[in-house]
DNA sequence: CCTAATATACTCAGATTGAGTATATGATAC
DNA sequence: GTATCATATACTCAATCTGAGTATATTAGG
């Protein structure tokens, strides 16, 4: 019944709508770039934090961040190697668009008035290398700020003996809100979140994992923030390090970004050094994803794919058998639609 | 070398940082939000359109759009749901943010003063059925702005004709600007993103695509942001129709986003009715991402994974064989991490 | 009731994957 | 210098998944 070229008419019929917005009525607001630049040293992976003076709550962490300024930046990203080169001594390699956060009541401002800043979130990738000549700020481990996600020695025990029973105790609560987006109940979300009763650990699910926490009053910065749950919770446990502002959820969505990333670019490589052993290579995958990989057929997958070709060398001294050296392999950009670390969580 | 002790010494060097940028340095912007509304009618896959009055290029479609007011909403999501129920009279559904647009040159305005106008552009999904009950706009087909994109009748004519020609003779020309980021060729680059030289499609490759056209002056938007290349050129054919201000590169950005996210997550029964035929539902998605699924292998997948459940009923007058009919199985989003219809292009 | 058209079921070979065993080789202790 | 250790690398094998096909069921229409 509906043909083509009734659509078409259609369209016709509607051809006196004018411009809908004229420039005047856009309301003024300010925005904020944010970075979370993340590297891999010594198998931790870490992002770049710099400190600040201390929030209402005592936050003092935060991502490098910076105005911008159209009249100085072409582009968000121009302003971003700007603002990180000048704040931190870094210069920014792989750098992409996260997502742009403007929600009301996240901002440490208690009133509505004035202009409200947006925070456009950045991920950028770089080589640890160039860690320690750091103008300003620290390398800090992510799971300082995210516990409950490095499975790297097996499932945290933070998630038993606090997460789940406050959780638990949370979803069992009515919504206050009934929101009409939410079809799920509570204690669904906290279960396929979280992994409990029997639901898989989904290690993309960062920012999922810490809204809920942050619904539930279970972060410092929704206590700041000032939700109903957080203030009626007396004796609330510091589920990792708070940051400032939404830094933390930016940290979070950059995190799942990442994780979710390499398995099908090849980004990884950003965090590599140009030569490296299968197994330095593993380990950083491993950092990043959390659980541990079948060696054996991590090797057969990267060289498979054609990710990686040997330099001809060897690294001795690996505590064995020498291993050989590669090199990433960048003509499989050319060559595949989507080549990266197509890993599952398996077996040592 | 690097411990985790010594990440933590190096950050409490880092103690004198203070608030890094005062609220007052932050320059000023206005945000506006843009919606990319998609649905399947007929298996044509169509955007809301609203028609305006023409831009210097002759330009009339566009997104709809509005101003982002922090006043008034709470969030973005907020007030594009508002800002489109008042246009064009739909409620949407599903919606999800898809990238914060803020490069200069992209605009109509020819100068670089005042302010700039940031775009967060939305993907929005919906049932076709509401279409005629706009109250302003109308459901155009998206192969109409991105003819190249439409793959169901075969690859499209236009590649060969018209966009290899053109873009093979842009890529032998050198780049005037060398970027840093920029490290593949215009050659390759090009070959990737069309699939020529025996390279295959990728089908979500859609911002790419439309962005390599830019580049390469063949998109009106290119000649009336003034681009070298667009200027240089003097018969240059026109590749789709033009959209107003950005918006065609945040449909095409939508449409990449549709074409991934249906494989993982089962955003593909937003389009649909609450019942339908696997024949139905192969269609909405062979509309999405264009080649033709094998059939059988479809049902295998979508009943297989648990996707949908059979209601009981089934549909006559088919031309055959009665169809079965299914319905959305939710429960699936409680099963499994990442459900989708996790197709791969194949043979009718 | 025969034919066309579609829906659905079943088959089968090749590729991929998870998980394991076997072998190679430098480092180190004695 | 050689036995032992630790790691790297190679190979195997069954289970599963995937692409692509053939076969059968069921309606509508003459």
């Amino acid at each position: 019944m509906n043909s083509p070229t009734e659509l078409r008419r259609s369209a016709v019929s509607a051809n006196r709508i004018v411009a809908l917005t004229p420039r005047s009525e856009l309301a003024s607001v300010e925005i904020g770039l944010n970075a979370a630049i993340v590297a891999v040293a010594n198998n931790e992976p870490v992002a770049l934090i710099i400190r600040g003076e201390s929030d209402v709550a005592g936050a003092t962490d935060g991502l490098p961040f910076g105005p911008f300024s159209p009249r100085e930046h072409r582009t968000f990203e121009i302003g971003l190697r700007d603002w990180v080169r000048t704040q931190t001594g870094v210069e920014l390699g792989y750098a992409e668009q996260l997502y742009t956060f403007g929600d009301r009541g996240r901002s440490t401002d208690p009133g509505d008035v004035g202009p409200r800043v947006v925070s456009i979130g950045y991920l950028a990738l770089t080589e640890a290398k160039s860690s320690f000549e750091l103008a300003r700020g620290s390398w800090n481990s992510w799971y300082h700020y995210f516990p409950w996600e490095d499975w790297r020695t097996g499932r945290p025990a933070i998630l038993e003996t606090v997460i789940e029973p406050r959780l638990r105790d949370w979803a069992s609560r009515p919504a206050t809100h009934v929101s009409s987006t939410q079809s799920v109940s509570r204690q669904e979300r906290v279960r396929i979140c979280f992994g409990f009763d029997g639901a898989s650990w989904d290690e993309e699910k960062v920012l999922e994992r810490f809204e809920l926490l942050y619904e539930a009053g279970l972060v410092d910065e929704a206590a700041r923030d000032g939700r109903d749950s957080a203030k009626t919770w007396q004796e609330r446990p510091q589920l990792g390090t708070p940051m400032r502002f939404d830094h933390r959820r930016i940290l979070a969505t950059a995190i799942g970004r990442v994780r979710a990333k390499i398995k099908y670019r090849p980004v990884i490589f950003e965090l590599m050094p140009s030569e490296f052993t299968l197994y330095e290579l593993q380990r950083t995958v491993e950092a990043i994803l959390g659980p541990h990989l079948h060696k054996q057929n991590f090797r057969r997958l990267v060289e498979g794919a054609g990710l990686v070709e040997p330099t001809g060398e060897v690294r001795m001294r690996t505590g064995g058998r020498p291993a050989k050296l590669f090199r990433f392999r960048r003509e499989v950009l050319l060559e595949r639609p989507a080549p990266g670390v197509r890993v599952k969580p398996g077996k040592s």
